[in-house]
DNA sequence: CGACTAAAAATAGTATTCAGTTTATCTGCG
DNA sequence: CGCAGATAAACTGAATACTATTTTTAGTCG
């Protein structure tokens, strides 16, 4: 038995469940469920939903909780204030990098390049979240790192969509590979600059490849 | 008997509360007072707290809530993200304000300048208040209005002390002028750039005026 | 056969109770 | 008089129990 309160760890196995896409868009959060599943009260449960609810990453309605309906206004509306957040963040943490983490970074590159042959789109995506993941937890402004995690968790079905599409697979790694030139580089002006197109293409390519996530 | 579940209208009446300055910094909001106070169990109290908390307005402390301790480094990270969003959300404002609304802003800076004589700083906090919302509410993107709120709400003890300052209540009042006139002309950039020196005056004022609400 | 109504099932919301943890106070000993 | 340990109080966290609301299903009447 862990020494955390119970609401914490269910916080942290559910948002983990989203992130990772192991939860439909029709599925049902139900606190009971998942109450009887973790081996708790519904309390604590229904704690972590409602936490999860004012993250942005669950709707509350009246049958359960669910994955929001991002409609397309929505995800536009998410995809602004990436383009208004996401440049400084990367410009500063440009000139904070450490060795040790650009040469993870160029690693995971290599591994994503990789799988541009082999079309592996799983692994692919684990490179792009590592990837994400090294350089956004290296903002030192922890209030923007904070909700620049917000923001992306929330498009993450998005995302998912967009690494499975072939023609973007090719872009991101491309774009990995400038990014972390540019980090490499020390170049705050660069990185800001390649994260803005970064998200600009990410929103094209949402934008082109259909209405697969539309509202209803 | 309201409609509207307890939870909501709790952590309505706590924000309130917090936003006008009813809550000072070493207060201890503990469930069970409120919850006497309001004539309900802990429980919705408890989850109403634990939202501000997760909304940036209370922190969690072993013996109750309590307001957090902002340090300097916290502050400037806020401002920092006021430089990076308020910008492009008075501009977007400037946009769509109706004409009703201009004429709401109008006499609310009338007002504001008006206390500039009687040194009524009641009054010119609410004026400004209300011009604030006035705008604010105005920002077509719901999410980075609702981004602005979270981080204006924060630092909501800085702007109170902020606006006793007797030297910032002459250049609030005239940036409030060039900023009504600015939505007035609809012009986007001009908006953009006097929000931008808006929270950079008001940053330079926290700083300038001493270290009252420093970290313990 | 369809539509309307009523009952029951599912689920959110609230209350009460218990348990565990942390802080403060009180008391006794040096 | 001060410090240390014990003890009580305060508070959070979780479990269980109860209530209200909404959805679904089943049944009946037209």
């Amino acid at each position: 038995m862990r020494r955390i309160n119970h609401r914490q760890r269910i916080h942290d196995t559910i948002r983990g469940r989203i992130l990772r896409g192991e939860v439909a868009s029709d599925d049902r959060l139900v606190d009971t469920a998942i109450a009887a599943e973790m081996g708790v009260s519904r309390m604590p449960v229904r704690e972590a939903l409602m936490q999860l609810v004012s993250e942005g990453y669950l709707e509350s309605t009246t049958r359960g909780f669910a994955l929001p309906r991002l409609g397309p206004d929505r995800i536009a509306e998410i995809f602004l204030l990436r383009r208004l957040l996401e440049p400084h963040a990367a410009a500063s943490a440009a000139q904070v990098l450490t060795d040790d983490q650009l040469i993870i970074l160029q690693n995971t590159v290599t591994d994503s390049a990789r799988t541009l042959d082999s079309g592996d789109f799983e692994a692919f995506y684990r490179a792009s979240e590592t990837f994400r993941n090294i350089w956004v937890m290296a903002i030192p402004n922890s209030e923007l790192r904070a909700a620049i995690l917000r923001y992306s968790g929330q498009v993450q079905a998005v995302r998912l969509a967009t690494m499975r599409d072939p023609g973007a697979h090719r872009t991101i790694v491309a774009g990995q590979r400038d990014l972390v030139a540019a980090f490499a580089r020390r170049d705050a002006l660069g990185a800001a600059d390649r994260i803005l197109r970064f998200v600009i293409e990410a929103e094209e390519s949402f934008l082109s490849q259909g209405r697969d996530i539309d509202r209803k």
